[in-house]
DNA sequence: CCAGTATACTTGCTTATACAACTACTTGTC
DNA sequence: GACAAGTAGTTGTATAAGCAAGTATACTGG
């Protein structure tokens, strides 16, 4: 009855818990950037960028900033942006103190179009996360998440 | 002191908690896809698919549910066994009883294979997942995943 | 202040994946 | 039993991401 003799514990319960990440995360994020996709016309690596950008203090980041934000390795996030700004979502800055960096800011129409899709997004979320968790739940799933996350 | 005045809810403690999810997700595979990379030279991907087959009943899969268990569409499953396959990890067969499909077995190879990522794996887990959470909150963590991933 | 090293970003190239169109087979209906 | 519709898998093509190398700027120790 045992699952596996020795040497394979591919019935892990860890090896479970992170199969399941895995596989939790590949549907929704399929799912989500499909609907952002049909509804907004935008893919859900846009959206995640003008996410952080609304998240920090003053609207913008700097391209390493991003880069980290989103799990992003720097030369995908170098072409990621370029798309973005190319659809007048986003604008390159210079950056005074550091000629090196880069300010990635959002524009106007990139918080339109932000906002239109984060309509999109809680309609989804409320599909998907509130049909099936409850508020108690969400709030110590978010704190798992959290402490996973971090980095040591 | 209101995070956002009304129509951009970017702070929403839904769209947090998706966001984490993207992240952990996104940090986690990498750090696993890399460690798995360079200890046993196959990407996490094929990781899946032999973890997969070896979790079905008698070892083997159709493409179908192949490409369901690891969502992805069922042209990149093709090509991902098809690499697989011919790293001589797993083999095609025909199905006798429908001669659409194609079952996919894993082989002696690809056993081997499996146990020695599944070692990297289990490491790689107790460093990143048992040190961060405690067993029973792992438990909750999978029960709470595993409702997310239900289906409706 | 100069040399060496580190950092920020971009570019060339490769690869993995998705989508849509296609072929082959099966199932259901009349 | 033949035709219609549905299902399983593959292939053509486009795209997005990674890595490694390259350029420009900043920092640090002597």
């Amino acid at each position: 009855m045992s699952t596996v003799t020795s040497p394979c514990p591919s019935g892990d319960e860890k090896v479970q818990l992170f199969g399941l990440l895995l596989e939790t995360n590949a549907r929704l994020s399929r799912s989500l950037g499909l609907e952002l996709e049909t509804e907004c016309e935008i893919p859900l690596a846009w959206f995640d960028v003008l996410l952080q950008l609304r998240r920090s203090p003053d609207g913008r980041l700097k391209m390493n900033e991003i880069a980290e934000a989103i799990v992003h390795s720097s030369g995908g996030t170098t072409r990621l942006v370029d798309r973005i700004e190319e659809a007048g979502l986003v604008a390159r800055q210079s950056c005074p103190s550091d000629r090196r960096a880069i300010h990635v800011a959002i524009t106007n129409a990139g918080n339109a179009k932000l906002d239109a899709a984060l309509n999109v997004h809680l309609e989804y979320l409320n599909e998907s996360l509130a049909k099936r968790l409850t508020e108690s739940e969400r709030v110590t799933l978010a704190s798992l998440l959290t402490k996973l996350n971090s980095s040591r």
